[in-house]
DNA sequence: GATTTAAATTTACATGTTGTCAAATTAAAT
DNA sequence: ATTTAATTTGACAACATGTAAATTTAAATC
């Protein structure tokens, strides 16, 4: 099979400045879907919206996400980025003990109030959509398994209900609860408190 | 204006057996609407779907409900009638200690777990959409408020924080943490037990 | 049993949103 | 100036919601 077909002969082509045009056009949409889910919720953002408000096309919008679960998914995984999940290492490794514990609760809880109306909005999405549940059901579970290592290694009995406990304690949903019933300001506090008294409570 | 246009001079009409099978289509809709919410979740709920799984027409779904939204606010109204709600003027009204506070964290940890699919989906409405949050709220508002005076006639300080932990630690959102990490026994054991700890807690 | 009544069905249509496609345009790279 | 690839433009199909009318069906009344 010789190539004697009609061969274009292609220039080479570096796309240089237009791959920076193209991440700016990436990164306004993904801000502007940011915006819209927080302030007006999942039914009300739309791939048009999004368009409009970035300063593209729709189309463009297709070109650079795919779907509208594409755009979502890029959200969710700007968050994860911004999660400050990097963090997690440094406070798993640290020495086991009341520091650690506040630590590990002080990461979350920093993060759930950073963006609550943001992250309602998308562990929202999770709990009506299964096939999305499974995305944000992947990242509870690395919390879950964080939870293990702590309560694993400042010993003690019934490791596995106070991990439990504290990956709970620290969900953002529970957050959530908290900063609705009281203070946003307080709400780490209650967490921290009873997560101290989870990690000490035994199975009486 | 005497009324000597055209008088249609009706019959009198008792409904009688029509109106039980219309509360017939309307239940058999809504057990699908439970149904494929909890088993599906809600995107790929149609009222198509809805009306050939109970039967009728989609234009009937229409005509009993109004909207898609009329159907979900029928499944919560009818969650919330299910949901052993009067129970709870017994538990706010026994005296308050121990036994209370069991009866108050059972009562919702059971209603919970007999719905915990479901209830995720409806929930996650709420989280996603505004409008439909603000039915959500007004519940969480009262389970709020009967924590409140539970806290308040234990005495105590910080009842205002006492109140706010034993609202979170009721939440829906938080006994489904636990029962996704631990296991669905468990979670009210370990429920019961935090309560017990924040109640008790004092601010250090 | 014939007639009346109202619900349910059938049929049709308007709207809004997503997703896809192809041709034309634009701007950067060569 | 030419080539390249992204962006835009315009069009379309698919699907779901919601609405409206005429028709059919079955229960209630006489």
């Amino acid at each position: 099979m010789t190539k004697r077909q009609a061969e274009p002969e292609k220039r080479p082509y570096d796309l240089g400045k237009r791959l920076e045009q193209m991440d700016e056009s990436r990164a306004a949409i993904l801000r502007a879907a940011k915006a819209q889910l927080a302030a007006n919720g999942y039914r009300r953002l739309t791939m048009e919206g999004l368009a409009a408000e970035s300063g593209v096309t729709r189309q463009t919008v297709h070109n650079l996400f795919g779907t509208k679960t594409g755009v979502l998914e890029a959200v969710f995984d700007l968050i994860a980025l911004e999660s400050g999940m990097e963090r997690m290492r440094e406070v798993v490794m640290l020495p086991p003990g009341e520091a650690q514990l506040a630590r590990f609760v002080g990461v979350f809880c920093g993060f759930w109030a950073k963006n609550r109306m943001l992250l309602r909005r998308v562990h929202g999405i999770g709990a009506i959509d299964p096939e999305f549940g499974t995305v944000i059901e992947a990242r509870n579970q690395r919390r879950r398994m964080a939870a293990t290592r702590i309560v694993q290694r400042m010993g003690g009995d019934d490791a596995a209900q106070k991990a439990a406990m504290l990956a709970a304690l620290t969900s953002f949903e529970f957050f959530d609860a908290l900063v609705e019933s009281g203070s946003e300001m307080e709400a780490e506090g209650m967490v921290l408190r009873l997560a101290r008294s989870a990690l000490s409570l035994s199975q009486e």
